[in-house]
This record gives C-alpha cells, structure tokens and sequence, in this order.
DNA sequence: AAAAAATGCAACCAGGGGGTTGCATCAATC
DNA sequence: GATTGATGCAACCCCCTGGTTGCATTTTTT
C-alpha cells in the first residue's frame, strides 16, 4: 500500500501530458482568453492570436484531450469553456514534488546533525 | 502598469517552455528521484530507466534549461542537482490563472444577480 | 431558396523532439 | 603509464507537432 500522496510511476504518466498540453505559449494564452472572457467559439478565439482558425482548434483539442477545457455545440457554432478541475490536478503534482523535496531536505539535515 | 500578479503575454512566454519541460514522464521521473535521492550522476541515474545515458542527458539538458535542475562538475562526474525555485514559479502560474478565474466567476456571479 | 457564417475534415509541409550508436575525451586508479 | 570509468560530442532516424491551405458540411439569415 502506497500513501495516496505518493508520486507513482502511474500517476507521472498522467501528469506528463497535462503539464505537455499547458507546455505552449498559444495554448496557454487560450486559457487566460477562456478564464477571462468566460466560454467562446474558436472564431472568437482565434481572432485574438495571429495564427490560422485550424490552428486553434489543434490546440482546443489539445487542451480538451488534457480535460482543461471542454466544449458544447450550441447550433451552428461550438462553445469553449474552460475546465478548473485539471488546474487544480497539475497543483497537486508541484505540491507533492515540493514536499517530496522538503522530505529529503529534512532527512539530510537530521544525518548532518547525527 | 500592470498588477504585478497579472498574467502578461511576457509571463506565458516565460512559462510555457516550463510546462513544456515538465510535460514528460521520463523528465518527471529524474525530477522525483533528485527529489527523493538527491543529487545524482547521469550514470546512476539512468540506472533506473531503460532508456540510453545519452537520453538521459538530453532531458537533463531540458530539465537544467528550464531551470529546474542544475549541475556542477566534480572530477571526473557531474552532480546533478533539483532545483525547487523554478517549481515554485510554475506552481504561481497555475495559482494565478486559477484566481483569474475565480474572478470572472465573481462577475458573472454578480452579473446574473443584477 | 440562396447567401453567409461557423465549423469540420483532410492533405500536406517543415521542424523539432526523443531515441539510438559510435567514438573521443578526461580523470582516477593500479 | 596503461586501463578503467564517467562524460562529452556528433551523426543519424523516426515520428509527432504546429502550422498551412482548400474544400465540404451544417445552420442562420435574408
């Protein structure tokens, strides 16, 4: 039995393409559109970054495929929203990781004192 | 001016390339055992993934461009060494997105109970 | 019903990323 | 000083990613 807070090997397989899919500048600038304008359609979106609609969409899905964002068609266009619940995933890693190392910190000076 | 909390085009071009690094098992791997084990030589390292030295290197040379590890020549080895400041950067970004967020959320909240 | 708007789909292209192998170099040890 | 161990350097390969263009499809709108 492993501790839930431990860092397995399976849960770096899930976190390595949610940090990836946060890993691009555009993608990124995606979901600060998102988190500030509220949901939008890729036309909306795209008219904010200087690359191609079919790029954005590449990227929504990206993000999608990752889970921080989701999107519902709504007639003839499809609305894009963003999605805390992952945010909060990716949080968790760098937590854990931090105590990881705060753990050894604490292991190391207790053998410097011994 | 800008509040100094802001999430500036500046700040997503700073932190993609930190995502990016940390958007690999293999990388996260490395990062959990310099965390648990502390500073470690690219031999005894790759010991414990079955991919090439040379692999490893080139993460490791990812890893120390983004910051999050560094290393020092010790006669004929090289430690490498995890880096938690840069971790605590990327942990602001998502902290900073997340309550950009939150914000908006306060909006609308305020919007629909005008 | 025709035109316009929003999206979906597919093919294609250039570049970078992750991996390998082979060999050179530098330091430690016998 | 010759050997062994650890690393550095370089070339190469495959495939995935980010980007493009062109056209088809679906829903409004007039």
């Amino acid at each position: 039995m492993s501790r839930p807070e431990a860092l397995s090997p399976a849960r770096l397989k899930d976190a390595a393409p949610l940090f990836a899919a946060l890993g691009d500048a555009t993608r990124l600038g995606l979901l600060v559109s998102l988190c500030a304008s509220g949901p939008l359609t890729v036309t909306r979106l795209s008219g904010q970054f200087d690359v191609s609609r079919q790029a954005i969409t590449k990227h929504l899905d990206v993000l999608a495929e990752a889970g921080l964002v989701t999107s519902a068609r709504q007639g003839r266009e499809r609305i894009w929203t963003f999605e805390p619940k992952r945010l909060e995933d990716a949080h968790q890693y760098l937590a854990r990781l931090s105590r990881e190392w705060d753990v050894a910190l604490g292991r190391l000076k207790a053998f410097v004192e011994d």
